[in-house]
DNA sequence: TTAGTTAACACCTATGTGAAAATC
DNA sequence: TCGATTTTCACATAGGTGTTAACT
């Protein structure tokens, strides 16, 4: 499914209270030790230093990047659990994660959900995925981490769909969307 | 409304899936240090020892309790946060909670939500609450707790309602169960 | 039979969609 | 004017209710 979306140029609406991606952040694991423990993990980084514009149905680079926004590491909820647990799984689902414009209130107010990150729109992103061995989320800082990239999940952010194919495919396969299909 | 509740004694209704409590396990904090960090949990605890049976009405003590479950503590996910952000709050709330009599899978499977705690039909339980002035998960376990209980929030918890005032009390007050008001 | 448990159901709340209009 | 962003909306999914009937 990222393919297709991939081949036409993949974008994600930011909107001020969060949106989810879609498709969403799915993997499947294997190779993993039965028994020993896990961490997953996610974040969303900067695919290059460009911004981008839609110009006569393509993106064209349209001059140097925004200052980046603070990123988070997204911790699956269910770590850490044992390697058998994790591949058992029809794949592991980042689902929840949400996509904002909106600068999080610095005064230590919890305005936005725990898994929503910030990010700038008409900037292109790349998500990647962690596989941390380690037992006990407070020794997360001092394990190794292995980093996978899809580049088929780069993506430029919008406020607006700009290339209706892609507002098309979001149509034809997201359930939430069903409404506009004929 | 916990004491309209309690008047009538309490039930809980549990299903093999997993049934939220209604009212749900709300408590507003004060009297925190501002920034000092706190983790808070609840858990649910036997309230007794007795196996209960609902009889002309009223409930009555029918014999020794089954064998006590395994009991896990639900740490609220926002934790660890300062006194101040705790103190801002309307309420900290556990209502994700659920209650099953669903035995868990005993193969390291995830077949219920971690929110879920297991509790025996017709005894009595009763919900406490814990604070404990703590910045790291990782050291929980050897923080000192402190400890509150509530006796209005005691409940039975059944596999369908016994008391009809009770069951009319949650159509009154639950959303969910707006479609069987009058 | 009786008392307790389970599963399917209509009805509700909560929240995820892109469209369209309003705003910046 | 123009491009980007925000707000509101109808329409979808997801999941929380007690009821009812079947089951044990």
């Amino acid at each position: 499914l990222w393919e297709q979306f991939h081949r036409r140029g993949t974008e994600m609406v930011i909107t001020k209270t969060g949106r989810r991606m879609f498709p969403s952040f799915k993997v499947k694991v294997s190779g993993l030790s039965k028994s020993a423990k896990y961490i997953m993990l996610m974040d969303i980084v900067a695919a290059d230093d460009c911004r981008y514009k839609f110009h006569n149905s393509r993106w064209m680079v349209a001059g140097k990047a925004d200052p980046e926004l603070p990123k988070r590491m997204y911790i699956h909820p269910d770590s850490p659990a044992t390697g058998v647990q994790w591949m058992n799984r029809p794949g592991v689902s980042f689902h929840k994660l949400k996509l904002t414009n909106n600068i999080a209130d610095p005064h230590g107010h919890v305005s936005l959900a725990p898994q929503t990150t910030i990010l700038n729109s008409m900037h292109k992103y790349q998500p990647r995925f962690h596989v941390v061995r380690c037992g006990d989320l407070a020794k997360l800082p001092y394990c190794a981490f292995r980093t996978y990239v899809f580049k088929e999940m780069q993506f430029i952010a919008v406020t607006a769909y700009q290339n209706e194919k892609i507002t098309q495919l979001k149509i034809d396969h997201n359930p939430f969307a069903k409404g506009f299909r004929d």
